[in-house]
DNA sequence: CCACTATATTTTGCATGCAAAGCACTTGAT
DNA sequence: ATCAAGTGCTTTGCATGCAAAATATAGTGG
């Protein structure tokens, strides 16, 4: 059979199983937290700048949208953050960091390093190469979707 | 604030990002078998090895237990496979394609080549780097999930 | 000011991924 | 033979990811 059928050849499938792999590693250290890795996601970028428009939040963590409202209301009910009507323009709303969301950033501190002392196999110039890779890859796969269209 | 918070800075958020766009990236080449990426995933491993247990699909694919009951009911409900019991160990079941699933491999075929010309950005080389690191990456995170229980 | 189009967000319906519980059947120790 | 622990698989409840439709509001040309 052909070579490239085979899942053992496949890029795709390695970021399949490595991605669900990360999920479950986060997981534990997500727990005192109360949240899920999506929502972290959301909680960094809230980290790196806050007091932004939902769609903001969007291009940059690439959550989808429709699962975007879901998390912000858990995150919002769990009191991490704020959505606030944008006064100049009613259609958007813009996410606020609250206090609690603030202060979970010393908790979570800690968190890369308990993911890189699981990661040790990798030297940091490699890590460095995979993530050069990666990004080459991603670009490109990018622009295939665009193409299909 | 600490750079290791950055979400640019995390291989974890590049796998997710990554990884969801290749599912994306995948619908549209699959969309002549209706067939999802995970389902599709299950055919590889049967195309390479076929009347199997579940068990040794799980453990080649990687896919979930429980997603995948629900994924083999709908590839049986396509008629691309069947579920036969196995007259050895009554709690398992073995999984057999059908004369459909096997004949849409020669269809598959082309997917993997479409995949890989929309991939161009990487050569040969890096391609193999890449996954290279990727199963080192790999390797430590499955022990570090174990770790952590 | 009006129709038309574009943008921001939400909703809907379907397909997983995940943890944990449940079931049926096996196997191993006594 | 029997009970207890292990296996293989399914079910359940929850959290996304995705495409497409629906809403509400903005912006634009006429």
């Amino acid at each position: 059979m052909s070579d490239a059928l085979k899942l053992e050849n496949q890029l795709c499938h390695r970021f399949y199983t490595v991605s669900n792999a990360f999920s479950r590693a986060y997981r534990p250290l997500l727990k005192s937290l109360d949240i899920t890795y999506p929502q972290y996601v959301v909680l960094m970028a809230l980290w790196e700048q806050d007091d932004i428009p939902i769609s903001e939040l969007l291009r940059r963590t690439r959550i989808d949208g429709g699962a975007m409202t879901l998390i912000l209301r858990k995150l919002q009910d769990k009191g991490y953050l704020d959505l606030v009507a944008d006064p100049h323009d009613k259609r958007s709303r813009r996410v606020k960091l609250t206090k609690g969301g603030s202060d979970a950033r010393v908790q979570a501190e800690s968190i890369p390093h308990q993911m890189v002392c699981n990661l040790n196999s990798l030297t940091a110039d490699e890590a460095v190469q995979l993530r050069d890779l990666i990004d080459k890859l991603s670009d490109c796969l990018d622009k295939s979707v665009c193409e299909f269209e």
